[in-house]
Order: C-alpha cells, then sequence, then structure tokens
DNA sequence: CAGCCTCGAGTTCT
DNA sequence: CTCGAGGCTG
C-alpha cells in the first residue's frame, strides 16, 4: 500500500469512528468514548485533511459540527449558525500569547499600539441551547444540533426554573436570542443519582450526560424533576435591540434583563487571560459545577466582525480546556493486594496515562462484587476518572475494545502473600487471608500502622524499612522493634550508619507514649483513634481493659456488641497478651488514668477542614482536645463549630448548609484564650 | 426498624 | 475522601 493509499485509509477509519460516536453521543445520549479521546481522534482527522487537502470532502464529520436532530423533537432552523469555538491544544500561558499574537496581525496593530481587550469566561460541561424570546417573552428552545438545525425543546427548557419565561423589561425588543449552556451542578447531579439508585433505576455517568438526557426527554413533566441549571454567554438574532458595544457588555445587559450569567469572568488584557486561566485551574474542583477549560474573547463586537471567521471558527475566540479528568487505558493486570486486617483488594495495573494532571497507574478496583458489576477484565480498555476527589477510579469498561479471550477476573480463594486460605463471609463483600500474623503482609501492615504517627509515632520506620526488616527475618513481632540494634540494622540495604541511628533514637522516643495511643497501635479490629481514647478513658488503666469482660465493654460509650466481642477476643488470645507483656518489659510506658481536661470548649465536638495558616492539624486537634473539646471528622447538625483553612471543601459546605458556626484559627484561638491564655 | 451519625479502613501520587 | 458498617435514637 503506498503512503497516500494508508493515509487515505486512516482518513476513511477516523471518519467512520467519529460518525459512530456521534451517532451515539448525540442521538443515542450514550457516549462510547469520553470527550478527550473523540477530541483526538477529530484533531488526528483536522491534521490529515490539512496535510492532504485533496482527501476533504463535504461531508466530512470537519466540516459540519456533529449531530442529528432526534425524532419526535421537531427541527428548527437556527436563524444565526450556532458556532463552536476553536479549542487550543496549547493552553499554557504561550498559548494565550499566541492566539493575542494572532488577534494583533488580523487587526494589522503594530508592537506600538495598545493592547487588544478581550473577555474571559468558563466552558461549561453542559448542552448549548438558543433560547428566542419574542416581545420579552419565550417562545422556543432550540439545542445546538449540527450548528445550523437542532431540535425544539421549548417544552423542557421552560421547566428550567433559572430560564426566565419573561424578560425582566418594560420595553423589550421584539426579537432577541440567547445562547447559553443548560448544565447540572454536581450537587444536584449527586441527588438525582441518589434518588435513581434508591428507585433501582440506571444512573448517570456525569453531570453533562444527565443534563443532556434531560433536555431530550420527551416527557416534559420527567424534565421539570431534573435540577437543570442555565447560564447565558452569547447572541443569536436580535431585531430593535441596542446591542452593547462589548462582549461584557452583552453580559452585563442580559443579568439586566433576568437571564443567569455566570459572575467567574473577567475583562482586560492577555496578561488577566493567563491569570484567570490559573485562577480557574486552582479552583476548578471547588466549583459547584463541571468545566471542561475557559474561553478567550476579543471583548469589542466591533473588532470580532472585523476579524470573522476561518472556515466554522470564530478567529475573535478561543477555548483553553484543562486536563481531562476522564481517559482510556487498558488494564495491563489484576494484583491483589493484602491489608493489616488480611482484607483482599484487587488494584487494576494501569497503562500510565495522564488524568486530571497526574500519571495515574494504579486503581483500586476495591473488591469481588465490585469488579463484577463493572466486569473488569485484565486486557480491557476501561475509562478512568479523576474527579473532585484525589484517587483513580475506574469508571467503567468499554465492551467494543475487549480482546478476544479476555477472561473473567476471580479473585483467589488462597492468599496471593503467604497461600493461607482465603475466606468470603456469607453477606460479605470482602475476602480475607486466614493467615493471621503468618503472613508476611500483614505482619508488615500490623507495623506499620503500629509505627504511624498518630499511634507510636516511629519517625523514618517507613514501608521500604519495614519491608526489609521483615523479609530478612530481623522483626517478627512488635517487641522484635524494641530489640533492634545497631549491627541489625547494618544489614539492611540503604541504612548508613547515620539513619539508623536515626531509626533507633526514633524507637526510643516512642517508648514514651499514651494509653489510647498504645491501643490504637495494637490494631484490634474495630478499635481506631477514637474508640481508643474512649476505651482509655473509661478503664483508665491497660490491665483493667484486658480484663474486661463483654458486658463491661459493652458500657463503654460508642461500643456495641461488634466491637466488645472484638476487643474481648483480641485480649483473650495468649499470644495477644504476650505481644503486649513483652512491649511492657521492652519499656513501653505512659501515665495511667488521666483525668480528662476542663476547658473552654468541654462538651464541645469540633470539626477540622482545610488547611489554618500557623497550626497543623494534628496540633490543632491537640489544643482542641487539652480544651476538653472533641474533633469529630464529618460535619452534622451536632457540629459545634467549624474551623475553617484555605482550601477548604466539602465540610464547609455541609457547614453552611446545616448552619453550624465558623471559626477561622484566629477565632478557635480566641475562643480557646478567653480562658485558657 | 429506619435513618442518622460516627468511626474505621483502604487508597493514590507528589 | 469515600464507602461501608456499627451504634444510637426516635
Amino acid at each position: 500500500m503506498t503512503a497516500v493509499a494508508a493515509v487515505a485509509a486512516r482518513v476513511a477509519e477516523l471518519r467512520a469512528s467519529i460518525a459512530a460516536h456521534d451517532h451515539a453521543y448525540y442521538v443515542l445520549d450514550a457516549p462510547t468514548v469520553p470527550d478527550a479521546e473523540y477530541d483526538r481522534l477529530f484533531r488526528e482527522l483536522q491534521a490529515l485533511e490539512a496535510e492532504h487537502p485533496d482527501l476533504a470532502t463535504p461531508d466530512s464529520p470537519t466540516r459540519r459540527v456533529s449531530g442529528r436532530p432526534l425524532e419526535g423533537f421537531a427541527p428548527v432552523t437556527h436563524r444565526v449558525a450556532m458556532l463552536s469555538i476553536r479549542t487550543e491544544t496549547d493552553t499554557t500561558e504561550a498559548g494565550a500569547r499566541a492566539f493575542d499574537g494572532r488577534v494583533r496581525r488580523e487587526l494589522g496593530l503594530a508592537d506600538g499600539d495598545p493592547p487588544v481587550v478581550y473577555a474571559a469566561e468558563l466552558k461549561f460541561d453542559g448542552l448549548a441551547v438558543n433560547l428566542r424570546y419574542e416581545d420579552g417573552v419565550l417562545v422556543q428552545a432550540a439545542t445546538r444540533g449540527d450548528g445550523e438545525t437542532g431540535e425544539d425543546v421549548t417544552q423542557n427548557v421552560r421547566t428550567i426554573r433559572a430560564i426566565p419565561l419573561r424578560l425582566t423589561t418594560d420595553a423589550p425588543p421584539p426579537v432577541l436570542e440567547v445562547r447559553g449552556e443548560v448544565y447540572l451542578r454536581r450537587d444536584d447531579f449527586e441527588s438525582l443519582n441518589e434518588a435513581a439508585r434508591n428507585r433501582g433505576d440506571k444512573t448517570f455517568v456525569n453531570p453533562r450526560n444527565a443534563a443532556a438526557g434531560s433536555i431530550r426527554q420527551l416527557d416534559p413533566a420527567i424534565a421539570a424533576q431534573r435540577p437543570l441549571s442555565f447560564f447565558a454567554y452569547g447572541l443569536g438574532e436580535t431585531q430593535g435591540w441596542a446591542v452593547p458595544a462589548t462582549h461584557s457588555g452583552v453580559l452585563d445587559a442580559l443579568l439586566v434583563l433576568g437571564l443567569p450569567v455566570c459572575h467567574e469572568r473577567t475583562v482586560g488584557t492577555v496578561d488577566d487571560l493567563i491569570r484567570f486561566h490559573a485562577d480557574i485551574a486552582a479552583r476548578r474542583d471547588a466549583l459547584p459545577f463541571d468545566i471542561d477549560g475557559v474561553v478567550y474573547k476579543v471583548d469589542s463586537l466591533a473588532l470580532q466582525s472585523q476579524l470573522g471567521f476561518v472556515t466554522r471558527e470564530p478567529r475573535w475566540a478561543v477555548a483553553h480546556k484543562y486536563p481531562p479528568q476522564e481517559m482510556l487505558t487498558t488494564v495491563e493486570a489484576i494484583e491483589v493486594q493484602v491489608g493489616r486486617t488480611g482484607k483482599l483488594t484487587p488494584v487494576a495495573r494501569l497503562a500510565p496515562v495522564f488524568v486530571g494532571g497526574v500519571t495515574v497507574t494504579n486503581a483500586t478496583l476495591h473488591n469481588a462484587s465490585e469488579i463484577e458489576r463493572k466486569d473488569v477484565r485484565v486486557g480491557d480498555t476501561v475509562i478512568v476518572r479523576r474527579a473532585g476527589d484525589v484517587i483513580p477510579e475506574v469508571v467503567g469498561v468499554m465492551p467494543d475494545r475487549r480482546p478476544p479471550g479476555a477472561a473473567p477476573f476471580a479473585m483467589p480463594c488462597a492468599c496471593p502473600v503467604c497461600g493461607s486460605l482465603a475466606v468470603r463471609e456469607e453477606g460479605e463483600v470482602d475476602s480475607r487471608c486466614s493467615g493471621g500474623l503468618i503472613c508476611a503482609a500483614q505482619r508488615k501492615q500490623a507495623l506499620l500502622h503500629f509505627a504511624q504517627r498518630r499511634a507510636m509515632d516511629i519517625d523514618g520506620l517507613g514501608e521500604k524499612i519495614v519491608e526489609q526488616l521483615v523479609d530478612a527475618g530481623i522483626v517478627r513481632t512488635l517487641p522484635d522493634l524494641y530489640r533492634l540494634g545497631l549491627l541489625k540494622l547494618a544489614e539492611l540495604e540503604r541504612m548508613a550508619e547515620k539513619s539508623a541511628a536515626n531509626l533507633l533514637a526514633a524507637i526510643d522516643a516512642s517508648r514514651q507514649t499514651t494509653l489510647p495511643r498504645f491501643l490504637f497501635a495494637l490494631g484490634i479490629r474495630h478499635v481506631g483513634e477514637a474508640t481508643a481514647k474512649d476505651l482509655a478513658r473509661h478503664f483508665g488503666t491497660l490491665d483493667a481493659l484486658m480484663d474486661a469482660s463483654v458486658e463491661a465493654l459493652l458500657q463503654v460509650e460508642q461500643v456495641g456488641p461488634v466491637v466488645a466481642e472484638s476487643i474481648h477476643t483480641f485480649f483473650a488470645q495468649p499470644h495477644q497478651r504476650e505481644v503486649v507483656e513483652q512491649l511492657r518489659a521492652c519499656g513501653i510506658r505512659w501515665s495511667e488514668g488521666e483525668a480528662a481536661a476542663k476547658g473552654p470548649l468541654a462538651g464541645k465536638t469540633v470539626v477540622l477542614t482545610g488547611t489554618l495558616p500557623t497550626l497543623t492539624r494534628d496540633a490543632a486537634q491537640a489544643l482542641i482536645e487539652s480544651c476538653g473539646g472533641r474533633v469529630a471528622g464529618s460535619v452534622s447538625a451536632k457540629t459545634h463549630f467549624v474551623v475553617v483553612g484555605s482550601e477548604a471543601g466539602s465540610k464547609l459546605a455541609r457547614a453552611q448548609a446545616l448552619g453550624v458556626p465558623l471559626l477561622d484559627e484566629a477565632g478557635l484561638l480566641e475562643l480557646l484564650g478567653a480562658v485558657v491564655p
């Protein structure tokens, strides 16, 4: 095959592929690939056609904005075409300056001429619509469709409460067409899915699909129950309206007419565009709705018409997208990890993929039923997401791309580390290794848990060192840690005299601790930090706790049958009592029977969120507890205060929703200082 | 018994 | 941070 024939074949392949995705996306409302993948195919086709103009045909998907109307909705021919905005691949500062450079060149501006004024706004991830107001009354709403012809969705759009049915003016223009985006806020999306789950209905993959699906509902009564939102960002046809001179002026005027306009926008020079881009990038996850990126537009409408269009794209606007939050990659292997409690966790090893600003190679698959539900297999192409949360997630698989012969994943019956039987209790979703401390994986995790900051706080005893200590057989049990010497440590790799001495010093320092820390460090099932504190307060001494009956344990606040049984079983094992005795013999000590401090926060529950200016999280917690307060992990109606730092997350929103009083660090210190200087 | 509130446990990458 | 499960409350 000649090179030209090969290119022609690829072009045909891309067109067929894009057409198939368009059909699924626009007509069926069931996307088959993430947007980023679609964009990639589209750009590859654009590039090939640019290099080989002879291959370009009028019916290529690059010649029209894709899609066609659904059956059931009347077609609407747009009086002014709804165009798409060019997506810039270079979204850096240089990309913004290149846009400015192109604009200035087209306008024939010299270096000495004043800067061009731009407007920057968000690129929403929703569904573009055209609203037609005649004499101030909403008479028609249409989707973009292929840009020339869309679908009449007036009935559904009328149900969106953000969209005025009548403009708020005494002198409405005969015709005013408003363009904007119908979208779903993230919290509305969550509650919509929540409700669908409760009914046992199918849930939506993301807010965009939910918005698109809702607008395409043939039954407006159903659409009315979908909590859709809307932002205006432009104009279509106008008659008899004094159109402002600038884009930003248009948006301000629309706001006055009662249309919602997003306030996240700015007007200024190219430098302001760059600042806006960075500012939004930093706050992207905290926005209440999904965005693709930002849009830069020449602000003056006169300059816009002077600049005109290249094919179908305006020369006066450009979109800068942020790194995609969903991408395709392949599952190279599914491995099984063993946790501290023996829980077997399957983890997908992925071909490295850049999602949401980082390269992802691993994603947890949680448990067997999760894998079964998503039907993830080795070799599968999967959609990986890294949403507001940091943790990558396998959203689903692409069944069309499954290699032949890919077998369903089966949870192993034996522990992959120690070979002990793996048991899945009836009604449980998790499988567990039954090997207990025979299992090297569980021993390592137990040691790491013991050494962690909130437990015995042994600085320098991390994953790598524990790995070596256990594999070399130097440490088998917790007390072994306190019998380490320089000689033993010298056997390890990457352990020079200096770091060995540091580690020994850290281990030595950990001997002086507190009863709650020690209890937590033991790693009793169901006993975390909070329960350890409750137990220590209730029993006062370790001996009293170790000898407590199940009935006695049930008297402790927050302890029920499951937790009581777990603690009792733990201390009934001779082996565990032996470990405790040896640890004490190794010099671990604490002052027993500390009385709970009374202070200004006695009986108060406080929640911390975000980063405080001077205090660390732990320091703030210690301070609050020393004043008699309790630090909880989540906000509820019973929370007395929420201490808010910078980059506060969902807890702040929840506190505001519940009307819980907010404090900043200074406010907290003032509250404490009022009684305890 | 249902629903709310909390806590425990597991997880990724820089 | 989120999920799931344990404990508490109405």
